[in-house]
RNA sequence: GAGAUUGUAGCUCAGCUGGUUAGAGCAUCAGAUUGUGGUUCUGAGGGUCGUGGGUUCGAACCCCAUCAGUCUCCCCA
């Protein structure tokens, strides 16, 4: 007999996890309420041609298929032409619809455009809407990184105002600062970026040189000097592109950043709205900051030891991100404390409906890594304690009358809006005891012979073991606590 | 797609240069204890050592293949 097992990358999630994992959304959720989104809900899967091409090619490549139905109870024509796309598709990256023409969501960005364009008529621009669901990735897995996971998304379309830049940004630092995840929120722009290849000479190879200077935290200036060269930039412009992200590191203040980025970006008109378009949306930002656009300290525990962290927005222009649709400001969030990758990023999409034949529709938006914040805060010990509770009460099953009585006690309970169960079984007193106590329970009440005959009932308060025979409505007092 | 590493009881892991009946802790169940849990004591059940081949008198251990997990690179949340 084989073991049972689940798929590669997906996980089941014990009583404890989803409590915590539901914090976590919870937190997400009102805060997303509070900032006026609205909630929204899209299909597991797509229709492959809606995600395909939007990633880039590693991302086509990443997406899981789903395989037609049916594939049987074809005519003959059709099984022929199956026949001949399956070759096709064993001997290259290529799929037909013929085999596969749904897959699952691969992210929550695209299949939000998708719903924007088919809903136009009907929806109020600027749209605001967020979006909590599970994506799929045929990735390898390793640490923080899953072929199921959660993304929480905020995203606004239909305006171009760095407002909206600037409330995501207000909602990412309010959420880790909830959450007691101390943070860094890198953010860029994609215009500053082609400003930086412009200046070199350039234009062209924008998406080499962002990959090779997003690693600058991994490999170093020397890592990255390299591979540039090996892409074929020359010694001239990787000096300029040396130049400018040592001159980042030289200056720790936002400001300065800006004020040098913006002198050595004179000659580059599409730089220059990349610097000024992050100076508003961090002039914005310290307006609507709940903290005045100051650094917040967050305390968190590693190894035992007790630190703190100044958590707030840094100007990076190593900041590249992956995917292809951004246009404008970029973000990404970096925990501080524990080694794992970004737990969230996004950015402003100038066109990304267009895609779908929509024009001239920007949008912006922020996503949340659930999975890895759940990693970091379990690292971290941030949880609040109070999520492990149990049950507030349970019954001890005597057996015979006094089970009767039990349930009337039960019924009493949960209409006073007390989490309450019964040991369904009379089974031994001390199994039921050894039960409360393995579940956590935070009072066990036992109605015997004895409070039966009184009418009354004993709680006994698992923690302190303190124990007291009272009436049913001194009890509910109790427990409410 | 490339590489590293690990697969032994439900879980975490021992198991020497190959040697006779494969161990421990935790968990489970039963009892000490038929109305007082978290601590203790006693006992029990539970493994064709991931799978398939090979070498050998003999394989959990060595070799080959295969599958699975974990991690790294690539890329990403």
């Amino acid at each position: 007999m084989s073991k049972p097992s689940i798929p590669q990358g997906t996980r089941d999630f014990s009583p404890a996890e989803v409590r915590k994992r539901q914090y976590i959304f919870n937190t997400l959720r009102s805060i997303f309420e509070l900032y006026g989104f609205q909630p929204l809900e899209t299909p597991s899967m797509e229709n492959l041609v809606t995600l395909t091409g939007k990633y880039g090619e590693e991302g086509d490549r990443l997406i899981f298929k789903i395989l037609n139905n049916g594939l049987n109870a074809q005519t003959d024509d059709t099984k022929k032409k199956m026949n001949d796309e399956w070759e096709k598709m064993l001997s290259k990256s290529y799929s037909s619809p013929v085999i596969t023409e749904r897959a699952l969501r691969y992210d929550l960005t695209i299949p939000f455009a998708r719903y924007v364009v088919m809903h136009q008529n009907e929806l109020a621009f600027p749209f605001r809407r967020y979006q909590m669901q599970p994506v799929w990735r045929a990735d390898r897995p390793q640490k923080g990184r899953y072929r199921e996971f959660w993304q929480c998304d905020a995203d606004v379309v239909g305006s171009t105002s760095l407002i909206n830049e600037a409330e995501l940004l207000c909602i990412y630092e309010e959420a880790f600062v909830t959450l007691g995840i101390p943070f860094v929120i890198k953010i860029n722009s994609r215009k500053i970026l082609a400003g930086m290849a412009e200046l070199c000479g350039h234009p062209d190879k924008l998406i080499d040189m962002t990959v090779a200077l997003d690693k600058v935290d991994k490999i170093g200036l020397h890592g990255v000097e390299k591979e540039l060269t090996d892409k074929g930039f020359d010694a001239k412009s990787v000096d300029i592109l040396k130049e400018l992200v040592r001159g980042e590191i030289a200056y720790s203040n936002n400001q300065e950043i800006i004020d040098e980025l913006r002198s050595k970006m004179q000659g580059s008109e599409i730089g220059l709205e990349g610097v000024r378009e992050i100076e508003k949306s961090i002039e914005y930002h310290k307006s609507l900051s709940k903290y005045g656009g100051e650094k917040i300290k967050i305390p968190f525990e590693v190894n035992g030891m007790q630190l703190s962290f100044s958590s707030g927005i840094n100007v990076d222009i190593s900041l590249a991100r992956g995917l292809n649709y951004y246009t404008g400001v970029i973000v990404e969030v970096i925990p501080y404390g524990v080694k794992m990758g970004s737990i969230g990023g996004g950015g402003r999409y100038d066109d990304l409906t267009g895609l779908f034949g929509l024009k001239n529709l920007s949008g912006v938006g922020v996503s949340f890594g659930v999975d890895r914040i759940y990693d970091v805060m379990d690292e971290l010990k941030v949880f609040p304690q109070r999520l492990v509770e149990g049950t507030q009460a349970m019954l001890v099953n005597f057996g015979g009358e006094n089970e009767a009585y039990a349930l009337q006690i039960l019924q009493q309970l949960r209409s006073a809006g007390i989490a309450a169960e019964i040991y369904p079984d009379a089974a031994k007193f001390d199994k039921q005891m050894k039960y409360a106590n393995k579940r956590s329970i935070a009072f066990v009440l036992l109605p015997g012979d004895e409070e039966r005959l009184k009418n009354m009932v004993a709680v006994k308060n698992f923690t302190t073991g303190e124990q007291k025979t009272v009436s049913v409505s001194e009890c509910i007092e109790i427990l409410r606590g």
